[in-house]
DNA sequence: TAAGATTGGTATAACGTTATACCATCTGTC
DNA sequence: GACAGATGGTATAACGTTATACCAATCTTA
């Protein structure tokens, strides 16, 4: 098999300089047609493909997009990465995913090769505790950059997230409405600040009821985790019938933890997840959450990338998407029942 | 803030040559410690970060690796990565996931832009319905390839992938030991590769066994899609006890019906998944599963990726991992009962 | 028909690295 | 003190594109 083809072959099979064929195969300068067609048939005939390093070293162009983010195995996270990827590859940018699993070490290396190969742009979920050192890399070297979900108050990046306080306060309330009087919050890990914000929604709306204390519960953000934390909880504050929680992973693990203690979710006790996740409405019961549509929040975060990318001098821009409330089975009006002690 | 500076720039600042700069930055060559640590200064001073691009070009290296996957919101395969990520990222590579979507099409517009860039290697998990014309694209371009859990019996890439027959076989003699006589297949659709090995492996115990006749059922492989097929199985052939499945999510659906049709998983009917994902030890009841440790097969991907950029003349190594019986609640000796009507 | 405009094409210098070949200077040896 | 070998450094031509400037024909138009 031949060796991979450059232009300079390309011409020469053509008979023309690697100028015009190279006019001709982006589409630009004054070409006719007949020139035009001998070059497209050599190149189709060799199998010619371009080298992007050596275009976007000349052009200063890089149509490839990094998305860096603190977790791949995440089924919100995925469908974000499909709105992302769909948009973006309709404009012709190829989206390439890193997972950073929230390591700022890991983090740093995997930016400083992005940085290394100058891709065009880059979207990010900053890791948690990224330090100072890893924005001002990215400032230095003029990364197109859209944050998502994390950093929110930073203006120094676009930003694309989630009105979390508003949406854990319309859930509060919510519960509160339904007569609950003693609702906790559960799940996440201390000093994160999509949880911190979701906690001050939370707060906030206890504080309109005059009704608490609040009761802050942490967990890890997957099932299991917040099936522990629920029994957890449940033994040190039997009062509580009310449960808002950082997100649909944990209130299904919740949820699990009712069953076992013989208690039905939206009975004794109410569980409200977040991010409406595919599993919430197959649970049984069905899971009521706080609904973020993450494949359109994706396309969202594309669409600033795409502005961002046309116009570098454009002002740094904010998008705050709110979630919606969506009632399903596991949320309902007060009962009384202390349920069977665990087997 | 400065222009991005470049080795020239490190070299002026140093006082020495580029060639000199160079062969400080790449660690090779004879340079004397003196004039080494005055261009790290220089170069630690300018925040100085190497163009890959061109080195890449000039060097015909390429540390970055492509993952192109068929699905990355599925937590089996989000786990690979990790595996992947962790192994690779170690030895100085850079790992960059592209989701496929299982679309044939758009799997030729990455691995076409994924050329176009010249990256180090590709790991592959093909789109079903993968055209010859992109595997030759991917022949003629010379990319180091290593294709995962598809086109096992192809011996033009190297291989990683499960050994499904032997697993689905064991699963099915399992059930079998236990008494049951009507053992399905559930799960997947027509024409994959690896459910047409899963079933191959279900029918083979069967004909070992001389009980059948096998009933083959399909559908997709998410949690709703096997509830629904589960339903509609036992719908058909009420007399099915035992139940070998396409994936854990398909399990774990189907053990939801079950338990709406007032029948326990393990009791009635047995059921056995294929993966072992999280979910699987956490659900209730817990499913026995076909454990694959797709962390471990991560990296035992990587370690065949490596071996092949190290060597590029190797032959075309394939390599097989056993899936482990995990027996949970799932599964049980046949028990009698009808259930009750769905409500 | 001469001057200008338009059309279709080419030569060539970048882009930022790395590999090669080469050249000074020292150091030790007889 | 002449010569070999080691040591430390440099000049320069690639790598495969694209952008710029330019040129040679051909076509207008007055």
């Amino acid at each position: 098999m031949a060796e991979r083809p450059k232009l300079e072959t390309v011409a020469k099979e053509a008979g023309v300089s690697v100028a015009t064929a190279s006019q001709v195969m982006r589409g630009a300068g004054r070409i006719s047609e007949k020139t035009r067609k001998k070059v497209l048939e050599a190149a189709r005939k060799l199998h010619y493909v371009p080298d992007a390093r050596a275009a976007s070293m000349r052009s200063g162009e890089n149509r490839e997009i990094g998305f860096t983010i603190h977790q791949i195995a995440n089924p919100f996270n995925a469908e974000v990465i499909s709105g992302v990827s769909d948009l973006l590859e309709a404009e012709g940018y190829l989206v390439s995913v890193l997972d950073s699993q929230d390591d700022p070490e890991r983090q740093r290396r995997q930016l400083e090769a992005f940085i290394r190969s100058s891709r065009g742009g880059l979207l990010w979920v900053p890791a948690n505790g990224t330090p100072q050192t890893t924005i001002d890399l990215l400032r230095t070297h003029r990364i197109p950059t859209v944050t998502f979900l994390r950093r929110e108050g930073a203006s120094d990046f676009d930003h694309v997230g989630i009105l979390n306080a508003e949406a854990t306060k319309v859930a509060t309330n919510y519960l509160a409405d339904l007569g609950h009087e003693h609702i906790a919050f559960l799940g996440g890990v201390a000093d994160v600040e999509v949880r911190n914000q979701r906690i001050a929604g939370y707060r906030a709306a206890l504080a309109e009821r005059g009704i608490g204390p609040a009761v802050v519960w942490e967990s890890q953000d997957d099932k299991l985790a917040g099936l522990n934390a629920m029994l957890a909880l449940r033994e040190k504050h039997p009062e509580v019938t009310g449960v808002v929680c950082n997100g649909d992973m944990v209130a299904l693990g919740a949820c699990l933890a009712l069953t076992r203690l013989g208690l039905e979710p939206g009975k004794e006790v109410s569980v409200v997840g977040f991010d409406d996740i595919q599993d919430a409405a197959v649970a049984t019961p069905p899971l009521t959450t706080m609904a973020v549509s993450p494949y359109q929040l994706g396309r969202r975060l594309a669409r600033v990338a795409l502005d961002r990318l046309r116009d570098p001098d454009m002002p740094v821009t904010s998008s705050l998407v709110p979630a919606r409330l969506t009632v399903r089975a596991t949320t309902g009006p007060v009962v009384k029942g202390r349920g069977k002690p665990v087997e």
